[in-house]
DNA sequence: TTGCTTGCAAAAGGTTTGCATTAAG
DNA sequence: CTTAATGCAAACCTTTTGCAAGCAA
């Protein structure tokens, strides 16, 4: 088995989860796929794989696996929908305003953001989640081309 | 009027949209209350103020507000509601895990992310948005006090 | 065994949409 | 005048919920 996955079905039962099936499925899944799938995506996938999972079992799961800060959810303004990430490193999202990409990125240092936020809200910080939005290359050619 | 709404004013107009009363008490509420409030909670609280408006109005003005980038929208994994704030100056966002609240913070530059991103994804970047999570004051206090 | 988890379907509820009316430019 | 914006209600659709049956531990 993958280390990734290894790693992450660790941490899910030291937070006290029992493991199934279908949240190893799920949890495969996410890791291997960088497309940041809504759990409708997720639902259709693994049935088509001929595997037996409910869509509520995929928003049960999904729900536990944001508890354990393992996945992460990204709320899209272009298609109201909710979409999850596997967050195995730290890295940001960057959105397509024109057709909803996202794409990651991971050239930017949020690692003192934790720290500011503590020391400027006195929240105890948990986690984080960063968004540019704007045009993603292709959109920008199709719209020049419109021209 | 204060000089942040006429500021915000033109903004509008210069976007090519019209001014109704309807927008210019949407936005002094933005602009005059840091409180993020939700559609429904805008609608309500003009509502109280004898002031004639819809709830559709209040939803087409945001999403327009949202196009011109003088507001942002935060969805909340707390009350699965769409929280609106006006982004007069650069900030991020600070949510309690618990209660769901949302206060600012702003000792954390962002000015280079736009930059990072448009190099590093090739989107042509037009804002962003930054978020933290985990548990205000409050409710540290009052998870404390149940041990 | 024990009670967390699954799965199905129904329900919820925030947001969007259609359309006739109104008003901004 | 012309066209965009408003307001009302109905429709939408993603996500949540209730509960019986199933399965980790």
């Amino acid at each position: 088995m993958a280390e990734e996955l290894e790693h992450a079905l660790q941490q899910v039962k030291a937070a006290g989860y029992k493991m199934t099936p279908q949240r190893k499925l799920i949890l495969d899944y996410l890791i291997n796929h960088e497309t940041h799938p809504t759990a409708e995506m997720i639902y259709q996938d693994l049935q088509q794989q001929d595997e037996q999972i409910s869509l509520a079992t995929v928003y049960n799961t999904l729900e536990m696996l944001l508890g354990t800060q393992l996945v992460l959810a990204i709320d899209s303004d272009q298609d109201g929908k909710r979409h999850y990430d596997y967050f195995g490193h730290p890295h940001y999202h960057a959105i397509c305003t024109n057709c909803g990409r996202i794409v990651d990125g991971e050239n930017f240092d949020f690692s003192q953001l934790p720290n500011t936020a503590a020391n400027e809200t006195g929240y105890l910080i948990t986690g984080y989640e960063a968004t540019v939005k704007g045009l993603c290359p292709e959109c920008q050619r199709k719209l020049e081309n419109q021209k």
